[in-house]
DNA sequence: TATCTTTGTTTGATATATCAAGTACTATGA
DNA sequence: TCATAGTACTTGATATATCAAACAAAGATA
């Protein structure tokens, strides 16, 4: 039977704690900046911590780069960012924080690295390390 | 750092692996049935099993009932499912499998099972248990 | 019975996921 | 230098995620 099945468990316990960490995220979010999203939200602080391009952003975190592409128009519609054209290749945008993004930043770093620490609360560093290699694992098996 | 914190690449390796192994699966189902999806095979796999409401499916595959009103209407639509209202109670929805259905579910079910199989190969039963235990204390402490 | 609340489901709006196709620019080899 | 291939990104189409609002039927209550 599927439901008591292990095997089905497993992917429905991932699903359950991402999707409720990703609310928790998004909740406290909300309350400093209501107008971003928790991937736009993150994008903001990778490009503020190293000059990346839109593909390895996407690279980084898994994301498809339409969806990136998408992400970043949405951000800069809304202020947080600005796109210009690298002069040494003109296929590469530069990515840069806006006034408006640096202040977000500044509400956002704080509340991010809370949420992180709320979800992981009782779990130890060896528990994570473990958790880790398991979810490493499931992603090598699953690219086969 | 942002990128080599501990606690960025939990919630990076589990997105990896839920999205590796989501990709895994509908490659599989692809081969078999070319028009449905990895939540739509599993749906109708759980309405096979028991007899279930749109919201109690929702609920068990932690889907928004929104999404699960707009899953069902695409498998009418494409014609793996049928509704009919409930003589009891009018507000609930009968879910069945047509013909379509049910031809699809006999080639998706042995595929299903393969996929799971093939992503936890190498973990034990007792590292599976841990690892639902870690996840589920993610997801408790996501809900405060 | 008329009103109010709850329940099961749907719909609209916006964001993201995925695939396929397209655009613009760069690099490479004949 | 010209044709071709590759790279970075965008766009269109469809599916799903999420919130808010709507709707119809059922249940509870005055």
């Amino acid at each position: 039977m599927n439901l008591n099945n292990p095997s089905f468990t497993i992917f429905y316990s991932i699903e359950e704690a991402i999707k409720a960490y990703r609310k928790l995220s998004l909740r406290k979010i909300e309350t400093v900046i209501p107008d971003i999203t928790v991937d736009q939200a993150l994008v903001l602080q990778l490009i503020n911590e190293e000059k990346l391009t839109q593909t390895e952003i996407a690279d980084l975190i898994f994301k498809d780069y339409a969806s990136m592409s998408r992400i970043i128009a949405l951000m800069i519609k809304k202020d947080f960012l600005l796109k210009e054209t690298d002069k040494n290749d003109g296929r590469v945008s530069i990515l840069k924080i806006t006034k408006k993004g640096e202040s977000a930043l500044k509400q956002l770093v704080p509340i991010i690295n809370q949420n992180r620490k709320t979800a992981l609360e009782g779990l130890t560093s060896e528990e994570l390390e473990n958790l880790k290699k398991m979810l490493n694992k499931i992603t090598q098996n699953s690219k086969k």
